[in-house]
DNA sequence: TTGACTAGACACCAATTAGTGTCATATAAT
DNA sequence: ATTATATGACACTAATTGGTGTCTAGTCAA
């Protein structure tokens, strides 16, 4: 899946499913081998690999080989990026609504 | 570019740069119609339209059509999930703000 | 030390993506 | 009435994605 190089970013992380599902067993368990992580998907052993790498060429998760496996841990860090993307937003629907409550508050 | 059925939800219409900045512009000046749309880009104009269908599928963007032209508008609502989901994680980064205070604290 | 387990490295494949160009149509302007 | 503008609708293409299977190597246990 995008053996080449860099250029994957948080952005492109989080958005299959698969790889927020991997986040959220993540965020559970401190910390997971591959096998683990491997088992509640229908997928194979192979993919649920490259997701993994995908999401740490995002910084979003860390690994360290402990024996045969690799276990990997969540780094949540990244996601400030979406969080202060998202903020920018935030003002929209706030505004939104504001003119609600004037339209209540004038009835 | 996805000519089929729905399914393209707010994670995935957020993962494209050109799409980001769409959506910024449209934060920006109310309405605006694709051409104007097109210009900043330097992608044809039947790309950007496929952008803003995407974003459109996913309830990012509103659109009417006035005369010949076809006007978009921003929409943040869907926004709220993408903030909801990452809020979820905040805890991990506090976290270790809380760990680094505690640290520096006992210094 | 033999065998089972965990995972990396490849090669391969089908479906999707992001872009292109062209043609048709509706609207606006001269 | 004619011409220019704005966009939708297609057909096409190259690159990327998300998955597969196989082979190899290191590690653990009997």
């Amino acid at each position: 899946m995008n053996e080449k190089n860099q250029a994957h970013d948080v952005y492109v992380a989080i958005a299959d499913p698969t790889r927020r599902k991997l986040l959220r067993l993540l965020a559970e368990e401190e910390e997971l081998p591959l096998y683990k992580l491997t088992a509640p998907f229908q997928m194979g052993r192979t993919a649920v690999s490259k997701h993994l790498a995908i999401l740490k060429e995002a910084g979003l998760v860390v690994d360290r080989k402990v024996g045969r496996e690799t276990r990997y841990r969540i780094n949540a860090d990244p996601l400030r990026e979406i969080k202060d993307w998202v903020s920018f937003y935030e003002k929209f629907w706030n505004h939104n609504v504001a003119l609600l409550k004037n339209l209540l508050g004038e009835e």
